[in-house]
DNA sequence: GCAAAAGTGTTGGAAATACACCCATGT
DNA sequence: ACATGGGTGTATTTCCAACACTTTTGC
């Protein structure tokens, strides 16, 4: 006896019940502010919005792996750590019926990685006015903003977000922007030089209108051979 | 003209290409050791192994809806919080197929909650023998061991796998079980009197072998008070 | 009285904070 | 010369780690 295809889908959906994507929240930092990548929803639904860089996984696709063609192919960016931050799954989430995603997270230097694509309006946006997402994007946007401002004290995820060459004031600023707090200089210098992973390269800024600073390199090497003790930035 | 059964079934994989799973991780504290709960596993391919607590999502579950099923299902344990911890989707994790899973994690008082349900030989393991996991369930549980040491010292999360009434050596044993270490029981005390979270009930414990501890409370209340401030105990 | 764990304070060192003045550059 | 941010040192405080002896109970 032959099942009818309905009865074969409603089965297979039962299992399968579910779709799975992925959404990637890519943080950069300019003009000493934190800023956020998005695009123009890909949806009729939400035409007017902002939503995060997704789509859904391909059959056979490794869900990491899926995260870094998702950023690759909505920005043409391909030298970027993700990070996995948590799966979002209220059933209510996607009109198109039941999709679950997975939230990836990253922090780049906006100057040293350059968009390709600019597709659906991609731009970056200040992180202070991201408002009014599609989807439950504006949840997950926040949950990975919260996992930064975490993560930024336990690793130096920070000099990700600068210039090879960066000056302590630009570290400073960062650190400040992304923790939206103030910092005393002299005691942000003491840290950051008894951490001992800036390589001072003898060279000082030019064009700025007041007498240059000096500017540093970040020394992943020696960070990587002392990261087993490390247990963070204290603020 | 009509697809074929196939074709249909492949279209809607290609989709609703994966199915979704929960695993608990839950660990308790008994006889000042932490364990964790394992059942035998459901797959011939693993009879041999241990697993964590998992099925699949239902249609039109949610997913947070589908781990406390679950949980209830295979204890009786239907009041702990569990907390979303990551989702682990390596293609070959599963022999059934595409199966993504997402582990939630707990911490339980063993004591104060009694399991109802024993199928599948469902019974608290010691974590220090934990190994060779069915599926990858040993990557799961590490991950969700790390996660627990780190956010027990965010978190007093220690006090719920104690009984309401405990001494400061229960609560001592507690975190040296689950951080692994040693603390020295002076200092551990000025710690915990100076978060100021324990109630003094005045009573002390009985049918020990040595002099009688004092026993305390957790201060819920205050706890909630103040833990916009909190920021964590340092060991 | 002996074993076993409870209870208790002090001290030294390290790290964090607070704080003010001179310097180099562009305009 | 002046405006702007760069660069520097010290004193104070706070927090943490190390450490030993007396007390209470059960046996």
């Amino acid at each position: 006896m032959n099942k009818s295809i309905q009865a074969i889908e409603s089965e297979i959906k039962a299992i399968y019940n579910v779709a799975l994507s992925v959404d990637c929240v890519i943080f950069g930092f300019e003009e000493n502010k934190l800023k956020v990548l998005l695009i123009r929803s890909d949806m009729e639904k939400f035409q007017s919005k902002w939503s995060l860089l997704g789509d859904l996984l391909k059959a056979e696709e490794d869900i990491e792996a899926a995260a870094y063609r998702i950023l690759k192919q909505r920005t043409g960016l391909d030298d970027v750590f993700l990070e996995q931050v948590a799966a979002f799954g209220n059933l209510s989430r996607h009109p198109a019926g039941r999709v679950v995603t997975i939230a990836y997270c990253s922090l780049i230097n906006v100057m040293h990685h350059e968009l390709k694509i600019y597709d659906n309006e991609l731009h970056w946006h200040d992180v202070e006015t991201v408002k009014d997402l599609a989807f439950d994007h504006q949840e997950i946007f926040e949950t990975c903003y919260k996992r930064l401002q975490k993560r930024v004290q336990e690793h130096p995820l920070g000099f990700s977000l600068l210039p090879n060459k960066f000056s302590l004031r630009e570290l400073q600023n960062l650190y400040e922007a992304i923790l939206g707090i103030k910092l005393d200089r002299r005691n942000f210098r003491k840290k950051f030089f008894a951490m001992d992973f800036l390589i001072d390269i003898d060279e000082i800024e030019t064009d700025v209108p007041h007498r240059p600073g000096k500017l540093y390199r970040f020394d992943y090497e020696k960070f990587e051979m002392k990261k087993k003790k490390w247990s963070g930035i204290d603020f």
